[in-house]
DNA sequence: CCATTGACTTAAG
DNA sequence: CCTTAAGCCAATG
């Protein structure tokens, strides 16, 4: 009988998904540090397509990565306009036209704290 | 199969 | 600091 393959996509999807998962709470990470862990530098914008599907997933703090240059470009996705912000706010981290000031300071790379 | 799009990134002006 | 252009990979039509 035929085996259930699954599709690698999905794979990619979930992994996605753990690694934002596993950003601790106050800190923020970027789409192509992710791609780096996932050893797939160059598939940055596969994570964010991973991100539009994460709509429903749960225990997954989307609001916690932005791109490389700190500026909430997913915000307009969440349910509100300013739900992405608010929630980083609460974590303590003040955003500026949309951008995270002292974005290196709350920066998290998993490959450096994951110790890949 | 080809064209377009996208929660990206880097480089150049 | 902001805008454009090009590169990049997968999903969608």
């Amino acid at each position: 009988m035929e085996i259930s393959i699954p599709n690698k996509h999905k794979d990619f999807f979930q992994n996605v998904y753990d690694v934002v998962r596993l950003i601790p709470e106050g800190r923020v990470t970027s789409y192509g540090a992710i791609a780096k862990y996932l050893s797939a530098p160059r598939s940055s914008r596969m994570v964010g397509w991973a991100m539009n599907s994460a709509h429903g997933i749960p225990d997954v703090p989307a609001h916690r990565v932005v791109n490389r240059n700190g500026m909430l470009t997913g915000k307009m996705h969440f349910s509100s306009p300013t739900e992405m912000e608010d929630r980083l706010k609460m974590e303590g981290i003040d955003t500026e036209k949309d951008k995270i000031v002292d974005f290196k300071n709350h920066y998290w790379d998993p490959s450096e704290e994951l110790s890949i």
